[in-house]
Order: C-alpha cells, then sequence, then structure tokens
DNA sequence: AAAAATAGGGGTGACAACACCCCTATTTTT
DNA sequence: AAAAATAGGGGTGTTGTCACCCCTATTTTT
C-alpha cells in the first residue's frame, strides 16, 4: 500500500496534486496537509512513501529563503524514508541545489506543471534519484473546457485543438487510441460528438475545429 | 451562453479555478489563458461573462505592487462589461482594497479557497456587488484521499473525518443527505460502503473511523 | 425498559460513459 | 484516377455509479 503526503497550503492546488498522485498508482492512499504542524503530526505517526512540499506555508515567509529552508529540512527529518518532491510558484536552480543537498529527490515548477507529470517525475527519480522541472511557459493556444462533454470528448477536443498546422486529424485520432490504448476509430467517434454537441448548442468552434 | 476566462500560469490551479466554474454553471465555456498576452488577445476576439486573474504572470514581479496592478487593470480595461475576480496565493486586504478600486468584483486569497466557495463568491458579487475573501488556516484534521472510492464514497468519509466529538454519525449522513438532495439512508450506504472497502483492504482508518 | 444509533450484510432499476461495430457522402491528397 | 481524409449519421454490449429498497444483530442513549 503506497501512502503519500502533500504538504500545501492552497486547498485547489494541493487537491490536484493528491489527484496527480493518485492517477500515478492503483492502489494508494494520499494524505493532505495544510501546515507544517499538522505535517509534523502525520509524519509522527506513520510512515509515508512520498511527501510533497511547498515550501510556502502559513507561519512562513515564502520569499525568505531561510523559511523555506526551514520548512523542507523539518519535514525531511521527520521523515527520512520517504521520497520528498519540493513543489514551488516560485522556483529556480539554485533553490533546487539547495534542496537537493538536503534530500530532497524533486524539484518542481507550477508553472507549466501539467497533469501527467508526476508520474514522470516519479520514473525519473527511481532511474535518475533525481528529478527537476523548471517553470516553462509553452501555451500559445488557450484551453477550452465546454460544459455538457464526456471527459474523453473533452479531451479530443483539447488534443485537437492543440493540434500542429499541417497535421492530419487521423493522426490526432491514433495519438489518442495510443494514449488510452484504445482503437483509432473510437477516438474519431469521440470527436465527432463532441464537435455535434457543441455545434448543436451553437458554439463558435475555435480555430482547427 | 456564459462564457468565462481563468488567467492564471499555474496549469493545476487554473484547470482547478476553471473546474470550480465549469460547477457553477449548468451551461457554459470556460477559456484558460497561462499568460497576459494569451489573455488578452482573448478578451479582444471574444466577450466574456467573468474574468478571473492571477496577478502573478509570468513576465511579470509577483511581489511588485506596480506590476500586479498593471496586470489587474489591463485586463478590466480589455473587458470592460465583464466581472472580475482577483485570486492570488498572497492575499491582504489593502491590494483587495486598490484591486476593488480599479473595477475588481471579487477578491479572493487562494490558501483555504475550498471546491464550493466560487458559487458562493459570484453568489456575493450579484447581490453586494463586491466579494472579498483572505486566507484562512482552519486545517485541524488532514485530508484523506483513498484509491478505489466512488466520490459519493470518498465524500462521506471525507465528511465524516471531519465530524466534530460528540456529533453522531446519524447526523452527519443527514448533513450529506441535505447537500446532495438524497436519503439519509443512501449516504448511510455509501458510508459502510467504503468502510467495508478499506476494512478489506487493510487499512488503519483514521479517528472518527 | 424502550428507543436510538451503530455495524454488517443483501438486492434493484436507471442512467451515463466507454469502446466498439456498421453505414454513406464529400473533399482533399497523392 | 485512386487513395486517403473528412463530415455526418446509425446501433450495441459492458461496466460502474447512483439512489433506493430490504434485512439482522449489537451497542449506546435516553
Amino acid at each position: 500500500m503506497f501512502r503519500a503526503l502533500v504538504v500545501e497550503d492552497q486547498n485547489l492546488m494541493r487537491l490536484a496534486l493528491m489527484e496527480q498522485i493518485q492517477a500515478s498508482f492503483s492502489d494508494c492512499v494520499v494524505l493532505g496537509a495544510e501546515t507544517l504542524e499538522l505535517a509534523t503530526r502525520e509524519l509522527q505517526n506513520d510512515d509515508f512513501d512520498l511527501v510533497v512540499i511547498d515550501p510556502g506555508l502559513p507561519g512562513f515567509d515564502p520569499t525568505a529563503q531561510a523559511d523555506r529552508l526551514a520548512v523542507v529540512d523539518k519535514i525531511i527529518e521527520t521523515s527520512p524514508s520517504a521520497i520528498h518532491v519540493v513543489v514551488t510558484g516560485s522556483d529556480s536552480s539554485s533553490e533546487a541545489d539547495e534542496f537537493r543537498r538536503v534530500g530532497a529527490a524533486g524539484y518542481l515548477g507550477k508553472t507549466g506543471l501539467e497533469p501527467g507529470v508526476f508520474a514522470d517525475v516519479l520514473e525519473d527519480i527511481s532511474t535518475n534519484g533525481f528529478s527537476m522541472r523548471l517553470s516553462r511557459v509553452a501555451m500559445k493556444i488557450p484551453d477550452y473546457r465546454y460544459s455538457g462533454l464526456t471527459p474523453r470528448e473533452q479531451e479530443i477536443i483539447d488534443m485537437m485543438t492543440r493540434r500542429e498546422r499541417g497535421m492530419k486529424r487521423t493522426q490526432i485520432y491514433e495519438l489518442m487510441a495510443d494514449r488510452l490504448a484504445i482503437d483509432a476509430g473510437t477516438a474519431e467517434r469521440y470527436y465527432k460528438q463532441a464537435r455535434a454537441k457543441l455545434m448543436r448548442r451553437g458554439h463558435t468552434l475555435p480555430k482547427g475545429l
């Protein structure tokens, strides 16, 4: 049974991170703590395999390097056997080095931290021992979220809007089919279904349909 | 058709905010932009009813008040007819006042911003014209997320772990029944089902079972 | 002692999502 | 001219969630 703890004060972000971890393991428990006190209490009561830390916690100055280090240090000391991943909004490679020295196995910037990268990061850590993903800004097309679409429909629309010029729809169908281990024809069906729904509701479809 | 735009550079947070907005409207489109440039482009191309802004965007100093104001100001000027809500990790009541002066209708701190509050905030705005929710730390018990539970099962477990001492389970069943407009017996069934699943897997259940 | 709460099972119909199958036009590539 | 991609429909079985129904013990309150 894989056990993880996410220490992050922003509720929506904490829940999102917990969800990402859950998506990486078929059978697991993920706890979430808002404060260092609560986190410390849980780490003392139970063993964890993975601890995710945002150093900017209530009661500490998120811009003061001493405070940030104190938070990470305290958590690592309280759970020496766990894998520690630091997730922060204000990331720098110098801070990554600093946390690595005190025992962190991963360092991630929040900007650009997409759904699905957590699995990659854990993979990195288990093979290389360390994983760093600094913030990068690469968005050229906005996210589109339509109510009334099923997850699969939303997903294929997502992939279709992001498709590069010159790329055939068929290639996208194959890409999605590959990623989800389904049939390309099925992916095509999702796209057509989604498109029909949006048209019926009188939506102005984004470029790339 | 309700149209919203979320301007936030942290992907997971942006997606979480978009989800919160979607949950507040039965029929809507929600766009997400990572940068001010992308946001501006969308605001110029289309009309929006609601724009959510995190002032700490790529290319700006999130600690410099002038930069933060510039971001908010630019977006409000580009979409004068929309309702604007500022969401920030480093919130203060003085900044709330400042953004209110330039036309923001809402100001929310990320810490403590729970799922479901967005609907309340929009309600506040439509009745009072303004809504402010500063960060507050109130967590006494960690979040518990177990894989393999259905959403309803996870929800009742959530509520049960948060129940105050002396509160009967029956009261929790009624509370959940009330919130979801279902039967209290049904809520009880979810709890028993969830508990049985966790026991079968050999979990150490948190206090309060 | 009576009433309520708790622990622990059983089953059911409705509905949506999923993944797949089939079909016919029209347009674009090659 | 042939092949591929696109647009637009139809249907079907499986699975899981949801919301509800029923039942019996045991423990705790009142």
